[in-house]
DNA sequence: ACGCCCTCCTGTTGGC
DNA sequence: TGCCAACAGGAGGGCG
């Protein structure tokens, strides 16, 4: 978040609203904001007399008499203008299709799977091959596809790299339609908290019994993040 | 190009 | 009660 931000963005009309990856795009007149939330940021509208609160970094004040408000206790988010098409930008420039985009597909995984060492878990988490995957879904989505998550990305067949595009898919819309997963203090622009923690298969929840099997759920660690699975449901 | 590992930062939780 | 380590939703970057 640069000292330049305010003079970048005040004053100005939002055009347009768009997102690519976990990047919220708030077109401008004369750029486009990209806000992305890191771990533990949120964007809410309130009034904007509201007082700030710890955390609360910025606030694009509407005409309306509200505000968005970023608030990201630690930090890994960012609020980023930038002047030229956003797409371009080097943070959006090379990332990888929407997993609803028909790109996304079965013979797309299949492909960038190919000649891959690292465990489809962490693949699933590289936004240079899949966006919008992050630590939760990829657990769920590989334990609903039924691979497990330290199998290596070449490893995968045909079918199963079928399986995991519909994994990852219907995961991803279902959590959509909760709200989200708040784990602790995620929000909505609404304040409200996300329900998909209740439905998650495997996140979480390490030494309780897999909800298809009964089998006790274990965790591992891959890449530094916490990986959730089912011994026995997932091959 | 790939894969491994570290980093950024703050807050919460659990063990002693 | 205090202290300290471990861990938490992301992802860029350095290095071999």
């Amino acid at each position: 978040m640069a000292a330049t931000l305010p003079a970048n963005v005040a004053g100005q009309r939002i055009t347009g609203i768009g997102r690519r990856a976990k990047y919220l795009l708030i077109a401008l007149e004369s750029g486009t904001l990209l806000v992305h939330l890191g771990m533990s940021g949120n964007l809410r509208v309130v009034e904007a007399r509201e007082p700030r609160r710890t955390h609360d970094h910025f606030d694009v004040v509407l005409d309306s008499g509200k505000a968005l408000r970023f608030n990201d206790s630690r930090r890994f988010g960012s609020l980023i203008f930038t002047r030229a098409d956003p797409a371009r930008h080097p943070l959006l420039a090379r990332l990888a299709p929407e997993p609803f985009d028909a790109a996304f597909d079965a013979q797309y995984l299949w492909r960038v799977t190919r000649k891959r060492r690292v465990a489809i878990k962490q693949l699933l988490m590289n936004s240079h091959l899949v966006v919008g995957v992050g630590n939760i879904y990829a657990s769920e989505a590989l334990f609903r596809a039924r691979i497990a998550p330290g199998r290596r990305a070449a490893m995968l067949s045909r079918v199963e790299a079928a399986h995991l595009v519909r994994a990852v898919r219907a995961v991803l819309a279902q959590a959509i339609r909760a709200g989200g997963t708040t784990l602790r203090d995620y929000v909505g622009a609404d304040g409200v908290p996300g329900y998909f923690r209740q439905r998650l298969y495997v996140y979480e929840r390490a030494g309780k019994p897999c909800r298809r099997c009964g089998t006790p759920v274990r965790s591992r660690t891959q890449g530094q993040r916490s990986t959730y699975y089912c011994p026995a449901c997932q091959k």
